[in-house]
DNA sequence: AATTACAGAGAACAGTTGTTAACTGCATGG
DNA sequence: CCATGCAGTTAACAACTGTTCTCTGTAATT
């Protein structure tokens, strides 16, 4: 299946790859619709019409962002809420799983928190579609398990929607923990941690107590 | 205590509100760290350096936003979640408050749930200092409750924030309804209204077999 | 071995940006 | 009534932006 390129193809996609890296480094500070063509070519040491070869404008960039962050998520997700074991562990390892991925790749997620409400059109719309996936997994995942007996389709959707949501809303407070002083930060982030699987238990509960 | 302003504060008033709408305006289609002063200052008919005459910078504007964006909003908060009437009814009052608050100030929603998690720092610190503000009243109003009886004040924040997190998803959603093709606008709102009141639901039974 | 395709460089363009300085006119307070 | 304060103007600056066109070297194709 996989086709060895050829050295030009492979040099290619090498310098592409650095202007989504640096792109991404720079959007630590600023939101995409700030983010210049020419300040990306700049911080990969490349020139500024260079940056044609690979993308049309920097919104195109980033919905190739989109794809880099979110694309390659889906098996995880899958695993996050698949059905093996007891309740509360499944929240515990839902929680230590965002936890590890916000620390191996915090550029990532604070790309996807910032851009999902941002300025640029198109890459909204990526991130929209991105999620819906994401829930339906959810939503097939849930279905799987006995709890969900007798759920409507709706239900299992809008509950599939909150979890979605809720996960991103911990990531984003994961990576907010992260930044500050150095001290406290393993006790916010054991806070975070705390909080969030409270309130995926309180979920929980509403959850069992649907049908009633 | 009210004092009237002379002719000269007042003009003064005048054209800083001016520079705000404007700016709200902008900030539609684009995010706050790509705003320019200039353009501000274009789109209100005035010089460029009369921006300097009501604030530092863009990001200083940006603040004021938020001010005007949340700074208000407090009793509301306080009547969405009073704890008046019977369950089913404070659900149906709070998605109908939310759903009212997006159609008379779309744009303060938009910009509050784009700079969020936006590309200026001061800016969210100012936000995420007023929904903390925010959580604390709801936990108050929701300590008054009987059903939170036996609760942790740990456990009222954990729901409050919740709640919170869930409303300004909600709002973000009757937003996105209200873009796109009018025809199937009305279907797209009640459609959010419909999930959103679910949800609520669920995390209220959640919260009332919290301490089974 | 000769030809083609194409990633990247270089230079130039018109237009934009934030910030400075010195100014003007008028409402305000003595 | 006059002197002061200050909102807003004008002009100028160096630096930056996205985009076009032309050119170069070299990998890939014939």
């Amino acid at each position: 299946m996989s086709h060895t390129l050829g050295i030009r193809q492979a040099q290619k996609q090498k310098t592409r790859q650095a202007l989504l890296d640096a792109a991404l480094g720079l959007l630590e500070e600023q939101s995409l619709s700030s983010l210049g063509l020419r300040e990306v070519t700049r911080a990969v040491g490349v020139a500024p019409t260079a940056f044609y070869r690979h993308f049309r404008s920097t919104a195109d960039l980033g919905v190739a962002l989109v794809e880099e962050a979110l694309g390659s998520l889906h098996p995880m997700i899958r695993t996050t809420v698949s059905t093996t074991g007891d309740h509360e562990e499944r929240i515990t390892r839902a929680i230590e799983l965002i936890s590890r991925h916000v620390d191996g790749y915090p550029a990532h997620v604070r790309f996807i928190a910032r851009e999902r409400h941002g300025g640029v059109q198109p890459v909204r719309e990526a991130i929209r579609a991105q999620l819906a996936r994401f829930a339906q997994e959810v939503k097939d995942e849930l279905a799987q398990d006995p709890v969900s007996e007798g759920w409507s389709e709706d239900d299992l959707l809008m509950l599939a929607h909150l979890y979605v949501d809720q996960m991103l809303i911990t990531a984003s407070l994961f990576l907010e923990a992260q930044e500050g002083p150095e001290e406290e930060r393993e006790e916010r982030t054991r806070n975070v941690a705390q909080v969030a699987t409270r309130q995926m238990r309180l979920i929980g509960l509403g959850r069992h107590h649907w049908l009633d």
